[in-house]
DNA sequence: TTGCGGTGAACAAACGATTGCCCTATGTTA
DNA sequence: TAACATAGGGCAATCGTTTGTTCACCGCAA
């Protein structure tokens, strides 16, 4: 149980908004010095710290942000989440998170609480192409910024990495390596990074004046199982590809695990990359080929700009997106995993 | 902007104790059928939900726990977050989730802001074995429930693993496999994991009358960077060990780092024993033998063990400890990946 | 004596909901 | 016809802060 101004100031024989003043400091407060000082000594000795709630009400401000993801035992949003911590805790705010397993009614069951919380912002990192609740956000007039997916709803405020420039990256440098019948393990299409991933992978190949084959590209989904499923399809086609573009790292796990399986030898047999550069994909043996992207910074300058938009009270949306940088490692040339590893991007925001 | 009572009443006429009793369709009303039709409709047109934080001024009580851990990066307590979430969500819960690095005046700044915030329970799993704010939450009458670490304040509510048993069962399974030099990659001693394990590493040594070398006992904390500085320790002994037990998961994965890097195999030059069982263990090459628990079961009845206490008002001193099982991999037994898994753990509280 | 300016605080109205109690019609019963 | 239920809602306090305004008092000058 926790002191409260009314009891203090009973203690101290004043009036509660004296005892309010003295501890939020007033600068135009008038006051005798031995007063202040009894108020002040109080506040010392019962540790007073003013009840949040009652505070949030009176003030409209809670200090507290949201965040919104798929899945936070997938180690991309755990580093971003970090970061956007990092970037809030300072300021004073603490960070509700809220997992939705990338099922739209779950996320809009938690917006919907978090709007009646009246949380002071929503980070949201699991939108749809077409996302109603982006709309119903805007129309809530409550601060939100997407990161790394963005929805089609028109100019949101966004963070994120140039996911067409990042997957040609990926797709040439496999094409470089002479592989022609690539394969993708693409991401749904109705999220921003599946398409764009998707998009960049054939303008690789078109440039290249490679055929594209539908075939090779196979829906995987974001994470490890489907990976794993797409994968399997793609090795058992008549002429199945020598490499792989996976549209992130997880499903690229998922990729080795049915290489496994049938033993195939990476990269000989079948030369891998994915897309994130999350801490797991250097771990891997071989090492992970992937598109690095600054997930950490996503999540900082996220919670920057969110807080940006509640203490100015505007909705600019500002969009920042990062250059993607191809890191190699062994899963697409073999003994790459033994120089010494390309030290990938700084931070580069364009537009 | 949301709607508020107050706006409700006067449009539907009426005052706004009494929109209030339809929208929480208050057993004990009495009103006109016409009434409760004009208000209903009203409610639902506008969406109207309860402003939380004036809710929670008036009802005391916040509905928002708060997870307090080291590192959300570290997939130990990434599943163990959900586990929580997915105990708490269904109940009306949201969750505050705060990263400590395990540095106590992080613990203790959060523990106050959330105090401050009247979040209705505390899961700490950052707990030391002396840990001041463990009595500060006490005295503080907040809800709260240890995981995985307890303190030596006292009775807590906890829920974790039996750590001295799991640990006795990873020693004596390289016992078995006939290594008499086994060393430990030990958690520090200021936190009950790094005890216990300890402890149970001794007594399997013992047991089977094995010397303790106090060389082959290197501090490495948790997590994987001390890991591989402890295993690089140890591997520069005059006589160093055939077999390690690491007192944590990631710390395993930094051993198989320093292993690599002197290029020993393992598990022929190098067995490895780990604890936990986070899903990394099974995807490591080769496979890591671990210790099993139910990480995700410690978050949902950590969970449940705290809405019990906040429910109740009582703060019952319940301790949940799971047993332990060991999952045998290829990084103690060569080709052991290539078997069917051992299917580990059921539930089994104890005590 | 009156007026005035400055000090040092108290007063009171919010913020938005919840809830025990009270009040006023309109039957109903004796 | 007086007393009394009952139905249908309104009143007002309360949760703990914040903050614009008012107020009492004192000393001093006119």
């Amino acid at each position: 149980m926790q002191v409260t101004l009314k009891e203090l100031a009973a203690r101290a024989n004043v009036h509660p908004s004296t005892v309010s003043r003295v501890a939020n400091n007033d600068p135009g407060l008038r006051i005798a010095s031995t007063t202040r000082a009894r108020i002040e000594a109080l506040l010392r000795e019962t540790e007073y710290r003013p009840n949040g709630v009652a505070r949030g009400l009176k003030l409209r401000q809670t200090l507290v942000l949201a965040v919104v993801i798929p899945d936070i035992t997938n180690p991309f949003f755990a580093a971003l989440f970090r970061g956007i911590e990092d970037g809030a805790t300072p300021r004073g705010y603490q960070v509700l998170l809220c997992n939705t397993d990338g099922i739209p009614e779950r996320q809009r069951a938690h917006l919907h609480s978090l709007a009646a919380r009246r949380v002071d912002g929503v980070i949201l990192a699991s939108t749809f192409l077409k996302d109603p609740t982006v709309r119903w956000l805007r129309h809530q007039r409550m601060p939100y910024v997407l990161v790394n997916r963005f929805s089609e709803e028109g100019a949101d405020p966004f963070v994120g990495s140039d996911d067409v420039t990042g997957a040609t990256l990926a797709t040439q440098h496999l094409i470089a390596l002479g592989h022609r019948r690539i394969g993708h393990l693409a991401g749904q299409t109705t999220v921003s990074t599946g398409v764009l991933r998707r998009k960049g992978y054939h303008a690789a190949l078109g440039e290249a004046g490679i055929q594209a084959d539908a075939d090779l590209v196979v829906e995987s989904g974001f994470v490890e199982e489907g990976g794993g499923q797409a994968m399997d399809r793609l090795l058992s086609l008549g002429d199945p590809p020598s490499a792989i573009f996976a549209v992130t790292d997880m499903t690229a796990v998922g990729a080795y695990g049915a290489a496994r399986k049938r033993g195939l030898r990476i990269p000989e047999d079948l030369a891998i990359v994915g897309y994130n550069d999350i801490p797991l994909a250097g771990r891997l043996i071989p090492g992970l080929t992937t598109v690095h992207v600054p997930i950490h910074e996503f999540g900082s300058v996220a919670a920057r700009m969110l807080l940006e938009q509640i203490e100015t009270g505007m909705l600019t949306p500002r969009r920042v997106v990062f250059a993607p940088q191809l890191v190699v490692r062994g899963s697409s040339v073999a003994g790459a995993d033994e120089l010494p590893m390309a030290r990938p991007a700084q931070r580069s925001p364009a537009e």
